[in-house]
DNA sequence: GGATTTTTTTAGACTTATCTAAATTTTAAT
DNA sequence: ATTAAAATTTAGATAAGTCTAAAAAAATCC
């Protein structure tokens, strides 16, 4: 249907946009994708040629119904490929993005869907992503960032803001994977550092760049 | 390392000589991938340039060992992709190909050894061709074509020369797929029609081509 | 064994995706 | 409200992979 480029621009510009509304930027795409602003504008013609993108000149783009349909099944295929590499054949955290870029190209609703299935149907993957499901739909989970707990407070680590193998692998190191449960034990105002205990025995500093990095899930109390 | 577009070449080499070591032709390339001639030759400039081919103006093409092991390793993946799609995904024989044919060109050789372990080593692909092991090396097996048995003998479908989704199906229906205990009851020198048993119950008529495309291995008596 | 047919290669053109350098538009600043 | 800076687009080139039409080489056929 569309190529490899086309879909990996798609999918940038859906990243760029996921939060904010706002229209996204020649230079931010040019930026995340690593190329010249030349070829991103030249791609940007090309994508509102086959209706994907809104493009005006000079005022960057938005995704059209189509575009951000294609793009969401792009993130389905990429995360759904994360859960069988990290479950079925125990690939780490840190090791499964490039494959999952390369999967996630495979041209095959079938095939996808019936992954799907063979894996329990997961709502996360492993960085604690949601995945669409087939119909697109996102589930929302309630979850806040490590660094604005207070003292006290007991959460379980449910996702990550950073993906780079680097800070995944410190995370291994600390003991910081999804599911772990921690407790803010001190705060220190200084440099934002935190002390936490990890239960069910443990207790780390974190600097404040770590905890800014983290997604939790407060624990009632 | 390569682009799909050269492995496809490498590959259209590889089973072109794999039965008769003579060098192959250009016509017999585009044949097979539905491109000019003019293109074969073009491409096969650039991977005798890559050391992939060994390339003679006019005389055809074989395939270095860097070429060889290259194809190797995509016959490889693209069998061992088709064991999981049929056994893990539970997709029928005859629809597997086209997945198999983009999954064969995901480049990680830790996906393709792991996919390997998964799936208990296979040794021959959902169709009955051998899967060449992290080595290359082929699994050999005693076999001969279903129209060339005699009267009374017995034997066990293990293999399919033709794999269009056609004849799959076809095989499907006359429930001679592989694993099928056949007995040859009689041959009619007409036109080459057998008359089959098929354990545990059952009696066929295949046609002779029908039997010239499949494998069978002989049972001891 | 020379003429004809077939096969293969060359020449020139097109598409996709990329680049650098130059031109243009927008934004920010004084 | 100009002007300077930043962002974006255009122009022109390049590489991979494809095509058709024409030329060249090899194979085949009396």
């Amino acid at each position: 249907m569309f190529s490899s480029t086309e879909e990996n621009y798609l999918k940038a510009i859906f990243n760029l946009s996921v939060r904010t509304k706002n229209p996204v930027s020649t230079n931010a795409i040019s930026q995340r994708m690593n190329t010249s602003a030349a070829s991103v504008t030249d791609m940007l013609k090309r994508l509102a040629e086959k209706d994907l993108i809104n493009y005006v000149k000079y005022k960057g783009v938005t995704l059209t119904s189509t575009g951000r349909k294609t793009a969401t099944m792009l993130v389905r295929k990429h995360r759904l490929w994360e859960v069988f590499l990290v479950e079925q054949l125990n690939f780490a955290w840190d090791e499964v993005h490039e494959m999952a870029e390369q999967l996630e190209h495979i041209q095959s609703e079938e095939l996808v869907n019936r992954l799907d299935r063979y894996l329990g149907y997961p709502k996360f993957d492993p960085h604690g992503d949601p995945i669409p499901d087939a119909n697109g739909q996102f589930t929302y989970r309630q979850q806040v960032i490590l660094s604005e707990l207070e003292v006290g407070e007991e959460a379980i680590v449910v996702g990550v803001k950073e993906h780079s193998p680097e800070f995944l692998q410190f995370l291994d190191r600390l003991h910081l994977q999804l599911g772990a449960q921690v407790m803010i034990q001190e705060h220190f105002d200084y440099d934002g550092t935190m002390r936490l205990k990890i239960f069910p025995e443990g207790e780390q500093l974190v600097s404040n760049k770590v905890g800014q990095n983290i997604y939790v899930q407060k624990k009632e109390k």
